[in-house]
DNA sequence: ATGAAAGCGCTAACAG
DNA sequence: CTGTTAGCGCTTTCAT
C-alpha cells in the first residue's frame, strides 16, 4: 500500500488510475491526488525470466491486468496496456511458452524422430520442417534412432514424456513392429510419416518417387544400351527397396528384358556388401554391365571400386544412383541420379501434421507424393 | 465414495488399504469388508496421456501418494506402491515432463542455434549434443539462423521463451553485434559457445584448431616446394577466419617466405568468389603456385575449376582446405585438408553446458580446443 | 476497466 | 504410511 505524501495516512489511499506509466493515487482522508512511478528496477534483475508476476507489482495492478494487456484483449484501458506493455518491453519479459500452454494441454512443440542427423537426406528434411514449424508459431524437438528399433522407441516415449503436440517419424531400418506407434495413433496423437514410412498404421505418409524415380533410372539404361541391369538394394523389410526393387523389376519387363536372381543383390547400405556385390558380380559367366544402386553412397564407392579395377564407365559399366549430393556431381563420372527433394519432403510432412493437429483429429490417411527429377549425366551415357 | 454391497449405505464405507491390487473397504454400519477392482478402463481411454490424477481415482488414493509411488520415494507401503506402479504400466502413463520442470523452474531442455543444419559440420555437431543431452536425460531445441543475424536474435528469444535451461550458440556470419548475448549471460542464463564463438562475453567457448591447423597445411605447401601461396579467407569480421589466416601468415613468416596483399582475397565463402579470386590471381605476373582455401567447399569448387582451366594439380598449383568431408577424399586429386571433428565438438560443448547447469552459476570463461588433423592426400603433393 | 480465484500436472512441505 | 495444501506462470471466468 502506498502512503499518502500528504496526511501520511496510509490506509486511505487508493489506487485512482493511471497517467503516462504512473500510477495515480487518491487519498480519501484528505482528498488528495498524488502520482507515483512505479518502482522500477528494485535489483538489477539477476533472475533470467520475468513474469507477470513481477509487472503487476511493479505497477500496482494485478496479474489478471498484466495478461490482458500482454495479450491485447479488449476489456482494458489503453492507458494500461501501454504502460504495461511499455514496462515489459524495458525488462524484456518474455511469456514462459509452457505456463501458457499448460492449461490448454498443448506444448506448442512438435517431436522428430529419424536414424541420422548426419545424412544430408534427413539434414535436408530437418530444415524444412523447422521452417514450417516456425512459421506456424512451433518448436521443433529432434531425436535420432541410429537405426535402432529399441533407441527408437525410448525416443518416442521421450517425446511423449515432453508432451509434443504431435510426431513426425522416419523409422529406423530396424524397425518392424509398430505397436507403439499404432498404440499412439489409437490414442489420436497427432502422427505423420515420412521417407521410412510403416504401412500398419493408418497415418499419412509422405512418399517419394522410389518406384517411378528406379524405373525411370532403369528405362534410362536400357535407352542407352545396356541390357544386364544388376541391382544393389537395401534391406527386403525397408519399403523403400521394394518400391525401387519394383521400379527396377517393372522397367526390365516392360522392355522385355529378363530377370536374373543373381543380378539382385540385398544388402544393408555399407561399403563392403556393396564392393563385395561388384566383386561377385564380375565373376559371373555374364557379368552385369550396368548397375543400379538403390543407395547414393553406394553408387559412388562402386564408381570408386570399378576404376581401381580398371572397368571402364560408363563404356563397359553403367551406374546409376538415388538421392543426389554434391558428390554425385563431383565424382568423374559424374553420377546419374534420380534427384529427390528433401527439405520438400520435411515441409510437406510438418504441413501435414499441422492440418491433423488443428483439425483436432487423429491422423487420415492420406499420402503425398513428392516428385523427384531424373538428372542424367555421364556415368550411364554409354551412346555419347 | 463406495457403496457397501451389504446393507447398502453409502455413507458408512471408509477404505481399509490394499490387497493385491484391490481395494479393501470397510463398512462401519454393517461392520462388513469388502474388496472391489478399482475400476478400471472406465471408456476406452481416448486421451493421449494419464495423468496421477486418473490413476489416483482409479485407486481410490490421493494424488499424492501416486506421486510417491511413481517416484519411488521412501514413505510408502510396498503394496500400495506396486499396485499404481503396475497400474501406470498397464495405462502406460509417463509424467508431464514439463509440469515437473515447472515448479522447479527447469525444463530440462537446452536450446541450440547455428547457422545451417545441412552443412554437414553442423550437423556432426548436433549428433555429438544429441547424444550428450539423452545421457544428461535433457531435450535439445534446434534453430537455424540461416546466416542471418536477425533470425539469430528471433531464434534466441523463442528459446527463451521456450524457457531452456541453457544455450549452446554457433553465431552467424553476419553476426557482429552481441548484446542480446551478453543481456542474457548477465542474467546468468547458462551459455557455451562454439566454432562461430564471440570473444565479448565470457562463456566458455569451444574453439577448433583454426590457427594450428591453418599453420600445418601451410608449412606442409613450403615443405612441398610451393613457394607462391594465396589464401581464400572467409569475412574479415569472422574469427576462424581471422584465425585461419594469422595461422597462414605465421607459417609464411616462420619460412621466410613474403606476404603479398594480392595473394590474400577475403570473401563469402561463395562459389562465385572463389572462382573469380582464381581467375584474378591467374591474371597475375606472378599467380600463386598454391592455394589454401579456408572452406573446404570452396577448395573442392577451385579443384574443379583448375581442371577445367587446364591446370595441373598438384603440379603446377597445390590445393589445401579446412574440414574433412567424404567429399574431399573422392574428388580427383584428392584433397589435403585439415580435419575437424564435428561430433566431438558438439560433445564437448554439450558437457561444458551441462556442467554450467549443474554448478548453477554463469558460464565462466574456460576455452576448449578441440583438436584436429592434417591429412595429406594428392592435391598438395607436389614432390611426389 | 480491473481484481479475485480457479485450474492445468506435478512435487514438496506439513499434518495426521 | 497417507492425505491436504500450496504453488510453479499463465489464462480465464466471475465478480465488482
Amino acid at each position: 500500500m502506498e502512503t499518502c505524501p500528504k496526511c501520511a495516512t496510509p490506509t486511505s489511499v487508493i489506487r485512482a488510475g493511471m497517467i503516462r506509466g504512473k500510477v495515480r493515487f487518491y487519498c480519501k482522508s484528505c482528498d488528495y491526488h498524488f502520482t507515483q512511478e512505479h518502482s522500477l528496477k528494485p535489483s538489477p534483475q539477476k533472475q533470467v525470466h520475468t513474469t507477470i508476476k513481477d509487472i503487476a507489482q511493479l505497477m500496482g495492478v494485478s496479474i489478471a491486468t498484466v495478461s490482458r494487456a500482454l495479450n491485447n484483449k479488449t476489456d482494458i484501458s489503453p492507458n494500461t496496456r501501454d504502460a504495461i506493455q511499455k514496462l515489459a518491453l524495458e525488462l524484456d519479459y518474455n511469456p514462459n511458452l509452457f505456463a501458457k500452454g499448460f492449461q490448454r494441454g498443448e506444448t506448442k512443440t512438435i517431436g522428430v524422430v529419424i536414424p541420422n542427423i548426419k545424412r544430408p537426406f534427413f539434414a535436408g528434411v530437418l530444415s524444412g520442417i523447422q521452417e514450417v514449424a516456425n512459421d506456424h508459431g512451433y518448436r521443433v524437438m529432434i531425436c535420432q534412432s541410429n537405426e535402432s528399433y529399441e533407441t527408437e522407441v525410448t525416443n518416442i516415449q521421450g517425446l511423449l514424456a515432453s508432451h509434443v503436440d504431435g510426431l513426425l517419424i522416419s523409422h529406423s531400418k530396424e524397425t518392424t513392429r509398430f505397436n507403439q506407434i499404432k498404440n499412439l495413433f489409437d490414442k489420436g496423437l497427432p502422427m505423420v510419416h515420412f521417407d521410412r514410412i510403416c504401412t500398419e498404421v493408418e497415418t499419412p505418409k509422405i512418399r517419394q518417387e522410389d518406384f517411378e524415380g528406379a524405373y525411370q533410372l532403369v528405362e534410362h539404361l536400357i535407352q542407352q544400351g545396356y541390357q544386364r541391369i544388376a541391382i544393389l538394394a537395401g534391406p527386403p523389410e525397408l519399403l523403400i527397396s521394394q518400391k525401387r526393387k519394383e521400379g527396377y523389376i517393372n522397367a526390365l519387363e516392360k522392355h522385355g528384358l529378363p530377370l536374373k536372381p543373381e543380378y539382385m543383390a540385398h544388402g544393408d547400405f555399407s561399403k563392403e556388401f556393396a564392393l563385395a556385390s561388384v566383386d561377385a558380380w564380375q565373376k559371373l559367366p555374364e557379368p552385369p554391365d550396368a548397375i543400379f544402386a538403390i543407395h547414393y553412397l553406394n553408387a559412388v564407392e562402386i564408381i570408386q571400386y570399378s576404376k581401381e579395377l580398371g572397368i571402364e564407365i560408363p563404356k563397359q559399366l553403367g551406374i546409376v544412383g538415388f538421392g543426389d549430393e554434391y558428390l554425385a556431381e563431383i565424382i568423374e563420372p559424374a553420377l546419374t541420379v534420380f534427384h529427390l527433394f528433401p527439405q520438400k519432403v520435411g515441409e510437406v510432412a510438418a504441413s501435414l501434421l499441422f492440418d491433423v493437429i488443428s483439425k483436432k483429429h487423429a491422423s487420415q490417411q492420406e499420402d503425398v507424393l513428392v516428385q523427384g527429377q531424373l538428372i542424367i549425366r555421364k556415368s550411364s551415357l554409354k551412346k555419347a
